[in-house]
DNA sequence: ATAATTTCTTACCATAGGTCAATTTTTTTC
DNA sequence: GAAAAAAATTGACCTATGGTAAGAAATTAT
């Protein structure tokens, strides 16, 4: 928890009252590996984890029955179904720990509330959701002009560590490709 | 301009010094069919523009020489390179007017400033981003399950009236298909 | 309106990536 | 650490989409 409250205090000032509501609303909790902490189709999703340790990914299964990966939550990252919160509707994704990991769970009624008693949080908050929109642009732009090969060089160095966590199906699902195609990508790469 | 304030006001209220600095730092223009109003390369991107009006495009020309569309402009829209804005850097996209379109034109910098002394604004944009943030996970999604011929179908609900302004291959760029891969989803959509 | 230009369609072939199934390897469980 | 379960690889085949090129159609410019 310091840890984020750190990440805020380097970009601005924070009251102690701030702070201490920050503390109200969240809970630190540790997940083994393999617990998942929304379930796809749940009624309400009222949750927002920030990741202090470990590795999450939040995911569908479509109406094949196939996995899509729409996220890795690693160390200092959120995640949640923010589909679901926006729009007040069932969970349309899965979350769930790749390993064993330490997280600050949020209410996300109150922490959207936290605005309302300290606007103090708001540059925060802005930020932090514009660097997302970026990094969702470069996916998207990644997706649209890249061969999976190609996407697969950029995963491994915008997340070089996540190896050691996934299996290669969350990654293949996360590019956009079958198992077996990231598989054969893996066998031409060694190859080079 | 109106139409800015208004959509504003009908979520919060507004003071009149606030309102009187966002006209202080826009200004209202139309530009011809076809006008390039970032310009891919370009060393600064400093322009975030609200669509009053008309039709704009955000894309990315490849390696390659193809084009990859990232999003679409339309009436209450916001459009603009912000992959640039945020990482400080050159133009990594361009866009153009589809159509003879008006916009309300902002200084970026200035823009992001109007925060610092109208923290009032924060609450808007948090929603807007909040609410970009969730379609681009839409979209997503959609990329990772859909077959091209559901994404077309999924656009054409999305966007009803956009192929008066657009030609075929802004469609297929956005959905990452080459032009005549739609042609031919076309097809066989009219045949049944 | 007519000509020039751009865009769209279509036919043919090529290819990246998908599917299925068998086998091997790795990880988990007891 | 052995057995069971899960994941990864591999091969054979398949399919959706891409590439190319030429002609048709639509749009734009004069």
């Amino acid at each position: 928890m310091k840890a984020l409250i750190n990440k805020i205090k380097s970009n601005q000032d924070l009251s102690l009252e701030a702070e201490a509501y920050l503390y109200a609303i969240s809970e630190k909790k540790t997940f083994s590996k393999g617990t998942v902490l929304i379930k796809q189709g749940q009624t309400t999703v009222n949750k927002v984890f920030f990741v202090l340790d470990g590795c999450l990914r939040s995911y569908c299964i479509d109406k094949n029955g196939k996995e899509h990966t729409l996220q890795f939550g690693i160390k200092d990252w959120w995640i949640s179904d923010y589909i679901a919160i926006h729009n007040n509707e069932s969970a349309t994704l899965a979350i769930e720990c790749l390993k064993a990991s330490t997280v600050i769970v949020f209410n996300a009624k109150k922490l959207n509330n936290i605005f309302t008693q300290f606007p103090e949080y708001e540059p925060f908050l802005r930020n932090l959701l514009e660097r997302h929109v970026v990094s969702l642009h470069q996916r998207i732009l990644n997706q649209l002009q890249l061969t999976a090969s190609e996407r697969y060089d950029l995963f491994l160095k915008q997340y070089p560590d996540i190896e050691q966590f996934t299996r290669n199906y969350h990654i293949a699902s996360y590019l956009g490709v079958t198992q077996e195609s990231l598989s054969r990508i893996r066998v031409e790469k060694i190859k080079k």
